[in-house]
Formats: structure tokens, sequence, C-alpha cells
DNA sequence: TGCGAGGTAGACAGAGTGGTCTACTTTTTT
DNA sequence: AAAAAAGTAGACCACTCTGTCTACCTCGCA
């Protein structure tokens, strides 16, 4: 069966998320899961196969998760409103599904590879553009604007609650931040009219 | 004298941010800088140190040049303005001082690193904070929220463009967007009143 | 002329890496 | 009950990693 894949998989997410990829060896990943190294060749043909694998598993959970947390918004406003909120609880360990925070999965894998061409950064490319187009498509205007500043505050936002650490003011002060500013200015004054 | 420990900083801080500092091997360093490894190991006690030494002199010339960039403006508007237009250039390749760009060295570093008790975690987190003094040094308001904002889109910024690579829309798309707004949004409308 | 500081070259140790392979056991299917 | 599929344990290979060590060289200075 693919359950023993289906655990090589959640294992090395898990160890690859906390740690990053290049401090976890394979060997870590069999010792943890408790799978036979011959298993793991077996289902993947590299490391780099397994990285993959992850890398698609944290972007299916975290797109599932994106859209039940946009869903049901009346407005542009409440979008934002939505997810930024939705954001600070995630920074906050309040998303069960998210696992504990550590930043974003994709930035984080980006920094530790500098062949652009390879699978792994394009795959982290795409994540951020399929992130995108499901905002895009919970907004009611089609102002491209208005998504990139989404966009940009949003990995602002994660970027600043990773690297500040848990003991720091920035962490809760710009992700109230961006839940108080919202509903206050429209986001029509807030972006447009060029 | 010190010409080999400079040579050796500037070597090693060059590989690192263009490939990780897991990625670079001490004798991928020495080879590039010429400098055999009993010298390397003369100055700095273990790699920890020279990466140290490094992050140090990253902060250093980041911090001088934050500084000349934000020396002069006559308002918050201008901050915001002179900040975000630096940002640009330094994407396009146009801040000799900062080299090519491949995002933030601090937020790559820190996806390394897992031990949030490190000096190296430690040393990033006290470089955003130096940072974040930098900036609000040159507002005029004393009002923390829009020091926060300008911090958030700064970071969202600079993740932005070096994820989104080099054929992005988002690219010029978000950092335009930050120069276009905000000489017609004040920021005090922007921002503050809670 | 000699000495010492600073540097070079590179062998080496010990641990760890990704990946392959053989031999064996367990589970599932027919 | 027998055969086939799936998995285990771990030795092993070739390589890389950080860090130590010996032996030698090359200056400036006295």
């Amino acid at each position: 069966m693919s359950q023993k894949r289906q655990l090589l998989v959640d294992t090395a997410l898990t160890l690859f998320y906390r740690n990053g990829i290049n401090s976890i060896g394979i060997n870590e990943i069999l010792n943890v899961s408790g799978v036979a190294k011959r298993t793991l060749y077996a289902y993947f043909q590299s490391k780099e196969a397994l990285v993959l694998a992850a890398l698609q598993q944290r972007h299916d959970t975290f797109a599932a998760w994106l859209e039940t947390v946009l869903t049901g918004a009346k407005s542009d406003e409440e979008v934002v409103l939505k997810l930024f909120s939705a954001l600070e609880s995630w920074f906050n360990g309040g998303e069960s599904q998210l696992g504990d925070f550590r930043g974003c999965f994709f930035i984080n894998t980006s920094a530790e590879f500098s062949d652009v061409n390879s699978d792994i950064l394009r795959f982290c490319h795409h994540h951020k553009e399929a992130t995108r187009e499901i905002i895009a498509r919970h907004l009611k205007s089609a102002d491209g604007l208005l998504l990139d500043a989404i966009c940009l505050m949003k990995e602002g936002a994660i970027v600043s609650a990773h690297l500040a650490g848990k003991n720091n003011l920035l962490r809760k002060g710009a992700s109230t931040y961006c839940t108080l500013l919202q509903p206050k200015v429209p986001s029509k004054r807030w972006v447009s009219n060029t």
C-alpha cells in the first residue's frame, strides 16, 4: 500500500519544515518514521523527489486551508479581514491543519537552493502564483494593484512573524495592524485610482 | 595582517548569500579566495564564527546603505518614497554596494537554522530590530503602527521580489505600487486614527 | 645573517551524506 | 496452503563535511 509512502512524506515535511531541508538527512527521516531505507527508494527516486512530494503536500494543505478561510466573504474588505486574522491565528499556533508556525515553507526552501531552474525552486514559484490566484478568485474587484498589495502584506506578515520571534512586539503589532486597518479604510481609496 | 581575514569574510559573504550557508563548505571558500585552511582557522574558531563575521559585515553594509538612502527626507511620506524606490533599485541590480539581489541575507539565513537561541539566529533578529530603528529615527511621527506598516511592506517587497523571480509581474507591479501609493495618500489617513 | 611572524599545501581523522544491495520476514492475494 | 508482493535490517560504497596537524616557504627586521 501507500501507507508507508504517506508516512514518509508526512515525516519528511515535518522535519524539513522545522529544520530546513539541507539540515535533514535521509537517515533521520528513516529513523523518525521507522521506515526502511529500501522502502523509501522504492517510492522515491532520490531525496529531491521526496522533497518535491513534501512541497506538493504542503501546497495542497495550504491551498485547502486558504480556500476555507476566504469562503463566504461578502466583500473585498471582508476577504482582507478574514485573510489577516487567519494569518494571525496561524502565527499563534491556532491553525492545527498548518501545524506549528515556522514561516512559509516555500520561502524557507527557496532560501536554500540557488539554481533557479531546478524543479524545487520552480515549485516554490508555482505555489506563490497559485496562492495569488486563490486570493484573486475571492476578490470582487479585478484590481491588480489591490491583489499585489494584499500579497505583499501577506508575505511581509509571514516573514516578520517568523523572524521577529515569539517575544517581539512586531509580531502582534503588525498583524493586529492588518486586522484593524482594513475595516476602517475602504480598499478602493486605499489602493487604486492611479 | 588582516588582509586575508577580510578576503575570507568577503568571499564567504558572497558565496553564502548567493548559495545559502549550508550549501557552501569551508573548502569552497578556501578555493575561491585562495587562502589556506590553516590561515582560516587562525582567524576564525569555526565555520560558525566565519558565518557570524559575514552576517556582521552584511549588516554594516546594509545599515550604511539604508542610512544614506533615508538621509535628507523632509517628511514621513518622503521617507517611505525614498525607501521603496531604493528597494526597487536594489531588486533590479542598481545598488552596487549591496551586490546582486538574492533576497534578504538574514531572512534566508534564518530559514536554514532552527535553534532559536543560536548566535546566528539571534544576530538575524538583531539585524531586523536595528533596521527598524534606523527607519524609526528618520520618521517624524512616533506612530508605531506606521513604523510597523513600513517594515511589513518592506519585508513583503523583498521576499516577493526574490521568490517571484525575474520574469514575474508581481515584482515590478508591487514595488511600483509602493512608490505610486505613497505620495497620493497621506500616511496619517493611511494608517493611524484607531 | 638569522629569526620569527604569517602564510601555504595538503594529508588526515572522524563523522555524516545519498544511494545501492543482499538476505530475510511479514503481509496480502489467489 | 502457496505464491507474490511489500517491507525490514543494515552492511557497504564513494563522496563530502569540518577541523587538526606536519612540514615547508617567504618575507621584514635587527
